[in-house]
DNA sequence: TTTATTGTTCTCTTTGTTGAGAACTAAAAA
DNA sequence: TTTTTAGTTCTCAACAAAGAGAACAATAAA
């Protein structure tokens, strides 16, 4: 697949796309994300060929080799991304997990029911003293807890309607 | 309201809510808080009294001036926090902003929206040749705007429900 | 076996974050 | 006016995060 050295496993991005790639990436690394890590994303979502090799991602980003390897692996590990081999090619080919929002939905609400436990655990110690504030926590848990329970019904009716 | 020096403002807490300050404070600092700021959030939902003086929080959590100070200004920015102050007393008592929490749920759906236009110029931007990753993409934004859209008539619902 | 491919891991530098402590400031009190 | 109160801002040091580049490893190909 090279002739002594290829060197342009780059992909070819046009001006807009790349600037989407750092405006998704920014959002991202205000998630939590690494720059590295957050341009990966951000390129898997954008790039025309959505299957990318380590040396494409890295090429095309102008990372170095261990940015490229620790920002994979941590996509991966954190279920963002995936990749696929092909037989008789021992490259990775990496792709967004985008496919599977409905996992990372479901995700989310789980974390959503984790904050509500702790809420009503800061609920359960608060004194007698303190109504109004009392009132509010129990407001915000019991309705995280509304909505955990009506999400599925309400997701059930987006499908229906999208027939 | 000091005789020479009192020294000790500070807030007395049982071991259990001193835990819980560090656990609701770790989960601040998973969101992107800081952790002297991740501190004064949890402090201001588990203290039995709720509106601390800057002295109040600053020697309850150990800081210093300089962090006390940068932690209640972006608090205070961001609205995760707010002060009162009573007539013929110069300190001001910060306060935890959970009553508004119905404006943070509305600000966190403005997020949403967010996202899903950022996710179409992704989409907008994308070739033909993608349907099934177009396709994926395209649920999740008709998904987010789908939920931006019924959860105001499932807040209204939950609004009825507690009487 | 030797060489090439596909990454991973290690070390080091750069950069950024956090917060302590002291100096400073503005307003009120004495 | 001088002092006290209630904080803010500055400087600095300790520490952590990010990533470059080189060395290394594991597998496959020649």
């Amino acid at each position: 697949m090279s002739e002594l050295n290829d060197m342009t496993d780059q992909v070819t991005l046009s001006e807009k796309q790349k600037q989407l790639i750092e405006r998704v990436g920014v959002q991202h690394e205000k998630a939590g994300f690494s720059p590295a890590a957050a341009r990966v994303v951000a390129l898997l979502l954008v790039s025309p060929v959505p299957e990318l090799s380590f040396d494409q991602i890295r090429e095309t980003l102008g990372l170095s080799k261990s940015a490229t390897s620790n920002a994979l692996n941590f996509l991966i590990n954190t279920d963002k991304i995936d990749y696929i081999t092909y037989t008789g090619d021992r490259k990775r080919y990496f792709k967004s997990k985008i496919s599977s929002w409905r996992e990372s939905m479901k995700d989310a609400i789980i974390k959503i029911t984790g904050t509500a436990a702790l809420m009503e655990e800061i609920l359960e110690q608060r004194p007698d003293s303190t109504p109004e504030f009392n009132k509010s926590l129990s407001e915000v848990i019991d309705f995280m807890r509304y909505i955990n329970q009506e999400l599925p019904a309400l997701y059930e009716k987006w499908e229906k309607r999208n027939t």
